[in-house]
DNA sequence: TACTTCTTTATAATCATTATAATTAGTTTA
DNA sequence: TAAACTAATTATAATGATTATAAAGAAGTA
């Protein structure tokens, strides 16, 4: 599970010539175990009592690191900070525009889309990106609590 | 047409009680008439020929004004500058990975995804993002061409 | 062990966006 | 139309995420 996920990764970073660092141990493993799709921020933080001396354009500088190897996603929010995915099968995310949570959810990919975009503006395609937004069950709860 | 778009979106706004200024006056004309989703610097740059003395919080503080009514989507992108975008029919993005060009292409609505997310997650959705990703035709061209 | 190279750290810089306070200008009402 | 009220604009400073830089440290290699 978790273990093999971090093993593999591991080995790709090493075939791509990166070098396995505590730091970028600690990182990947806090990634995979995280339920909670975190910041660069909350890593630091997460990470601060393990290592108290790592800065934060560490976390940044591997979190690009691994982004390049594909093992992450970024999630970008205009001016909010960047969440950090680690990718396991392909899923979609669902964002509840009161109190920010993402939840996972799966579904088949867009190809369909993607071909039609392609046919349309003549582009090659090689990803794309969804979210869903609403509210999720706690806060429309709380909503018709208050009414 | 975009004539009757402005004046359409002049009287969406009065009817907000939301004040028609030149300044907003002229962020929407050029919104309107722009092919690019522009940034709000670029917004602020073109218009600094009519009027010097705006200041840049003016094309922010107006530009969520213009979302807040429904007239202009925002496109985030992490760190770099937000693109805005006046809605007019629903039409999705397509983003060029090497140039960061955008370009425009209609397809229907997922609402077959938005119902599955619901399902599965128990959020209530209210909407939903979706962006394809490639290499647009011209930097195509020129990558064959380098090679 | 010495050398080269990559990584980390600490710190400063950058840049988009927002907050603040003072001034100006729409809008309303007498 | 003019005074009065309120919202909008301006100029500027502040915020906060991210990146750049340079020096110090650690990993890999001969």
């Amino acid at each position: 599970m978790s273990g093999a996920m971090l093993k593999d990764a591991l080995v790709t970073l090493k075939e791509s010539g990166v070098r396995i660092t505590p730091q970028r141990h600690a990182i990947l493993e806090f990634l995979i175990s995280s339920e909670c799709h975190p910041t660069a921020d909350e890593i630091y933080k997460a990470l601060e009592s393990d290592f108290p001396n790592m800065s934060v354009a560490t976390v940044y500088n591997n979190l690009r690191v691994f982004r390049n190897s594909g093992l992450v996603k970024e999630l970008t929010y205009g001016d909010a900070s960047s969440r950090f995915d680690f990718v396991t099968h392909d899923h979609y995310h669902i964002i509840c525009d009161e109190c920010g949570s993402i939840v996972d959810f799966h579904h088949p990919g867009l190809e369909e889309v993607e071909r039609l975009a392609s046919h349309v503006t003549g582009f090659k395609v090689n990803s794309h990106r969804l979210e869903v937004y609403g509210v999720c069950p706690t806060c429309e709860k709380q909503a018709s609590k208050a009414n």
